[in-house]
DNA sequence: ATTTACCGTGCTT
DNA sequence: AAGCACGGTAAAT
Protein backbone atom coordinates (compact mmCIF):
# COMPACT_ATOMS: atom_id res chain seq x y z
CA UNK A 1 0.00 0.00 0.00
CA UNK A 2 1.22 3.61 -1.30
CA UNK A 3 1.52 6.12 1.86
CA UNK A 4 1.96 9.41 1.14
CA UNK A 5 2.41 11.55 4.38
CA UNK A 6 1.73 15.48 4.71
CA UNK A 7 2.68 17.69 7.81
CA UNK A 8 0.49 19.85 8.61
CA UNK A 9 -1.66 21.01 11.69
CA UNK A 10 -5.57 20.48 12.01
CA UNK A 11 -6.22 23.49 11.33
CA UNK A 12 -3.98 24.18 7.79
CA UNK A 13 -4.56 21.07 6.14
CA UNK A 14 -7.69 21.60 4.81
CA UNK A 15 -7.06 24.88 3.08
CA UNK A 16 -7.04 24.78 -1.23
CA UNK A 17 -7.80 20.74 -0.62
CA UNK A 18 -10.61 18.94 -2.53
CA UNK A 19 -12.27 16.29 -0.91
CA UNK A 20 -14.93 13.92 -3.03
CA UNK A 21 -17.05 12.33 -0.34
CA UNK A 22 -19.51 9.65 -0.03
CA UNK A 23 -21.37 6.85 2.60
CA UNK A 24 -20.87 3.54 1.66
CA UNK A 25 -21.79 0.28 3.99
CA UNK A 26 -19.21 -1.59 5.83
CA UNK A 27 -19.37 -4.96 8.00
CA UNK A 28 -19.53 -2.79 11.09
CA UNK A 29 -21.59 -0.21 9.89
CA UNK A 30 -21.80 3.26 7.38
CA UNK A 31 -18.78 4.21 6.57
CA UNK A 32 -17.81 7.80 5.59
CA UNK A 33 -14.83 8.08 2.41
CA UNK A 34 -13.10 10.89 1.71
CA UNK A 35 -10.69 11.39 -1.32
CA UNK A 36 -8.41 14.15 -2.48
CA UNK A 37 -6.69 14.07 -5.58
CA UNK A 38 -4.02 12.09 -4.39
CA UNK A 39 -6.41 8.88 -2.57
CA UNK A 40 -7.24 8.55 0.90
CA UNK A 41 -7.34 10.88 3.13
CA UNK A 42 -10.42 10.56 5.70
CA UNK A 43 -12.46 7.39 6.70
CA UNK A 44 -15.04 8.08 9.15
CA UNK A 45 -17.61 5.31 11.01
CA UNK A 46 -21.50 6.31 11.73
CA UNK A 47 -20.80 10.01 10.61
CA UNK A 48 -21.85 12.26 8.62
CA UNK A 49 -20.40 15.52 6.25
CA UNK A 50 -20.13 17.67 9.86
CA UNK A 51 -17.63 15.66 10.99
CA UNK A 52 -15.72 15.54 8.09
CA UNK A 53 -15.98 19.65 7.89
CA UNK A 54 -14.78 19.86 11.40
CA UNK A 55 -11.59 17.50 10.88
CA UNK A 56 -10.82 19.60 7.56
CA UNK A 57 -11.66 22.91 8.11
CA UNK A 58 -11.71 25.10 4.79
CA UNK A 59 -11.81 22.48 2.80
CA UNK A 60 -13.84 22.29 -0.66
CA UNK A 61 -16.34 19.12 -0.15
CA UNK A 62 -17.93 17.62 -2.89
CA UNK A 63 -20.47 14.28 -2.36
CA UNK A 64 -20.40 11.68 -5.16
CA UNK A 65 -20.69 8.38 -3.94
CA UNK A 66 -19.42 7.36 -7.31
CA UNK A 67 -15.80 8.68 -7.24
CA UNK A 68 -16.11 6.88 -3.75
CA UNK A 69 -17.43 3.83 -4.21
CA UNK A 70 -14.72 2.14 -6.06
CA UNK A 71 -12.39 2.19 -2.94
CA UNK A 72 -15.27 1.93 -0.34
CA UNK A 73 -15.95 -1.44 -1.82
CA UNK A 74 -11.72 -2.41 -1.65
CA UNK A 75 -11.93 -1.48 1.94
CA UNK A 76 -14.70 -3.69 2.59
CA UNK A 77 -12.97 -6.12 0.83
CA UNK A 78 -9.72 -6.06 1.83
CA UNK A 79 -10.44 -5.85 5.24
CA UNK A 80 -9.66 -7.02 7.65
CA UNK A 81 -6.34 -8.84 6.51
CA UNK A 82 -5.20 -7.34 3.55
CA UNK A 83 -5.26 -3.87 3.75
CA UNK A 84 -1.96 -3.23 2.99
CA UNK A 85 -3.37 -4.44 -0.41
CA UNK A 86 -5.09 -1.14 -1.22
CA UNK A 87 -4.35 0.04 -4.59
CA UNK A 88 -5.81 3.48 -3.31
CA UNK A 89 -3.13 5.72 -2.35
CA UNK A 90 -3.28 6.26 1.74
CA UNK A 91 -2.74 10.42 2.63
CA UNK A 92 -1.76 10.99 6.23
CA UNK A 93 -2.20 14.61 7.02
CA UNK A 94 -0.58 15.51 10.37
CA UNK A 95 2.08 16.62 12.73
CA UNK A 96 5.38 14.88 12.55
CA UNK A 97 4.84 13.63 16.49
CA UNK A 98 1.55 12.60 14.60
CA UNK A 99 2.60 10.64 11.51
CA UNK A 100 4.85 8.94 13.65
CA UNK A 101 2.55 7.24 16.03
CA UNK A 102 0.69 6.59 12.61
CA UNK A 103 3.03 4.91 10.77
CA UNK A 104 3.93 2.75 13.97
CA UNK A 105 0.02 2.03 14.24
CA UNK A 106 0.12 0.63 10.10
CA UNK A 107 2.70 -1.69 11.71
CA UNK A 108 0.39 -3.55 13.95
CA UNK A 109 -0.98 -7.13 12.42
CA UNK A 110 -4.15 -7.88 12.10
CA UNK A 111 -5.72 -9.95 14.62
CA UNK A 112 -3.02 -8.20 17.56
CA UNK A 113 -2.89 -5.59 20.08
CA UNK A 114 -1.10 -3.47 21.64
CA UNK A 115 -1.17 -0.63 24.43
CA UNK A 116 -0.17 3.08 24.16
CA UNK A 117 2.68 3.28 26.63
CA UNK A 118 3.90 0.21 24.03
CA UNK A 119 3.24 2.52 21.04
CA UNK A 120 5.43 5.53 23.00
CA UNK A 121 8.05 3.15 23.64
CA UNK A 122 8.89 2.32 20.02
CA UNK A 123 8.47 5.73 18.33
CA UNK A 124 11.25 6.60 20.72
CA UNK A 125 9.15 8.76 23.27
CA UNK A 126 8.32 6.91 26.15
CA UNK A 127 7.34 9.42 28.50
CA UNK A 128 4.76 11.12 25.78
CA UNK A 129 1.50 8.34 26.39
CA UNK A 130 -0.74 10.70 26.83
CA UNK A 131 0.13 12.28 23.57
CA UNK A 132 -0.15 9.38 21.78
CA UNK A 133 -3.35 8.48 23.60
CA UNK A 134 -4.13 11.68 21.88
CA UNK A 135 -2.43 11.50 18.74
CA UNK A 136 -4.48 7.85 18.24
CA UNK A 137 -7.65 9.52 18.87
CA UNK A 138 -7.06 12.28 15.74
CA UNK A 139 -5.89 9.37 13.41
CA UNK A 140 -8.17 10.66 10.06
CA UNK A 141 -8.40 6.93 8.69
CA UNK A 142 -10.00 4.44 10.66
CA UNK A 143 -10.09 1.11 10.22
CA UNK A 144 -6.56 1.33 7.38
CA UNK A 145 -4.23 2.89 9.87
CA UNK A 146 -5.73 0.69 12.86
CA UNK A 147 -6.17 2.73 15.73
CA UNK A 148 -8.58 0.77 17.15
CA UNK A 149 -6.07 -2.19 17.80
CA UNK A 150 -4.39 0.05 20.55
CA UNK A 151 -5.80 -0.86 24.13
CA UNK A 152 -4.90 0.39 27.39
CA UNK A 153 -2.54 -1.13 29.70
CA UNK A 154 -5.29 -2.62 32.26
CA UNK A 155 -7.03 -4.28 29.51
CA UNK A 156 -10.57 -4.21 28.84
CA UNK A 157 -11.04 -0.48 29.03
CA UNK A 158 -12.18 0.75 25.50
CA UNK A 159 -11.87 3.89 24.49
CA UNK A 160 -12.56 4.87 20.31
CA UNK A 161 -13.71 8.01 18.86
CA UNK A 162 -16.54 6.04 16.76
CA UNK A 163 -18.34 4.70 20.04
CA UNK A 164 -16.76 1.44 22.21
CA UNK A 165 -19.22 -0.94 20.19
CA UNK A 166 -17.62 0.07 16.63
CA UNK A 167 -13.83 -0.99 17.71
CA UNK A 168 -14.99 -4.14 19.62
CA UNK A 169 -17.05 -4.99 16.44
CA UNK A 170 -13.94 -4.40 14.29
CA UNK A 171 -11.30 -6.16 16.73
CA UNK A 172 -14.47 -9.58 16.78
CA UNK A 173 -13.56 -9.27 12.83
CA UNK A 174 -10.03 -9.00 12.87
CA UNK A 175 -10.24 -12.10 15.54
CA UNK A 176 -12.14 -14.32 13.03
CA UNK A 177 -10.02 -13.92 10.24
C1' DA B 1 -7.85 4.59 46.78
C1' DT B 2 -6.22 9.15 45.46
C1' DT B 3 -2.86 12.16 43.54
C1' DT B 4 1.08 13.47 40.75
C1' DA B 5 3.99 13.74 36.87
C1' DC B 6 4.87 13.31 32.03
C1' DC B 7 3.89 15.28 26.46
C1' DG B 8 1.63 17.07 22.23
C1' DT B 9 -2.48 19.14 20.36
C1' DG B 10 -6.26 22.11 19.68
C1' DC B 11 -9.44 25.32 21.61
C1' DT B 12 -10.26 29.47 24.34
C1' DT B 13 -8.80 33.73 26.16
C1' DA C 1 0.78 34.71 22.83
C1' DA C 2 -0.51 32.39 26.95
C1' DG C 3 -3.49 29.17 29.44
C1' DC C 4 -6.35 25.06 29.80
C1' DA C 5 -8.26 20.55 29.11
C1' DC C 6 -7.56 15.91 27.13
C1' DG C 7 -5.77 11.29 27.13
C1' DG C 8 -2.84 6.47 29.34
C1' DT C 9 0.37 4.81 32.71
C1' DA C 10 3.59 4.26 36.52
C1' DA C 11 4.90 5.70 40.78
C1' DA C 12 4.24 7.92 45.12
C1' DT C 13 1.19 9.14 48.87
Amino acid sequence: MKVITRTASKTLRGRHLTLVWGIHDFPVGKILVALSAEGLCWLGINCDRAALAKNWPGAELVEDANVTKKAAAEIAKLWPAKLDKLSVPLVLYGTPFQLKVWKELLKIKSGSLTTYAAVAKKIGEPKAVRAVGSAVGKNTVSIVVPCHRVVNKDSGRVNYGWGPAVKLALLKGEKAA
